[in-house]
DNA sequence: TTTTAATTCTATATTAAAGTAGTAATTAAA
DNA sequence: TTTAATTACTACTTTAATATAGAATTAAAA
């Protein structure tokens, strides 16, 4: 019961990005290292926060990645959904395909908070909550 | 975001087992059919139940699984613990090994509160409550 | 006692996610 | 204009979960 790497990486990639604002343009090389996450698998993630417009990147020399917009108007759902949208199939916790408020799985009622937590969780976090925290 | 697919496999086997307590004796190959779970992968799972002594097992002619105890008395986190813990690395959603009360990772606050609530709805919830439902 | 129907054990195959490798494209500095 | 430093693209490899296969074991019925 987790998010994927995948998401994780990205999520974590972002807050890197948000929490160090001073830094005008990251390189997936200094990315990988600070975060212990695989280069080439990270490259593969940037492109995907590129291609939905929550990271700009420039190529060539002196190039690297940059946010896109205030860190207030990123959503950590946004973040899931650029990825792989591992949060998606949170929908039957029995992973029964027609399951909905008339045809209910058996854990349906039940799951039923916890799945409302969760997204909730996701949609109305901003990038800016959880990069302003201390820890 | 979900359960895996053993999980899932163990809770829809255990309450297809309780809705039908007339029958006191189930087959592999009839629950396999029945819920359309791979035969081999069931009896895999089957047999993990009967490990955690949530399911009796005889074995030879005539033989079968049973339920080991009353419905009441099994938890929904008794199935995800018996057959893979799922539920176990829900811990930090950012797949971060350190990360506790002390060294919070940055979404530590938030996902507070989806955590609990889908633990103790796992913790809570028994057999029988997801079993008497009615669909 | 043999046969049959069941679970159990061990090994293998498939699949999807995670991770790696190499080359192409781009751009600024030298 | 060449070189160096960067991202982008395409293909491959590894790993862990899922799924399958077959033989061994068990025990009741015939």
């Amino acid at each position: 019961m987790k998010l994927s790497t995948t998401s994780q990486y990205a999520i974590r990639v972002m807050i890197f990005i948000s929490q160090n604002s001073d830094i005008k343009i990251f390189h997936a090389k200094e990315i990988s290292e600070k975060l212990s996450i695989p280069y080439k698998y990270l490259t593969k993630i940037m492109s995907k926060l590129v291609e939905a417009n929550i990271i700009t990147s420039t190529r060539g020399r002196e190039g690297g990645y940059s946010i896109a917009k205030k860190s207030v108007n990123i959503k950590m759902i946004d973040l899931v959904k650029a990825v792989d949208d591992s949060l998606h199939d949170t929908t039957c916790v029995l992973g029964i395909g027609l399951c909905n408020e008339n045809k209910k799985c058996a854990l349906h009622d039940e799951w039923r908070e916890p799945k409302e937590s969760m997204l909730n969780m996701f949609c109305n976090t901003t990038l800016k909550d959880v990069s302003e925290e201390a820890s």
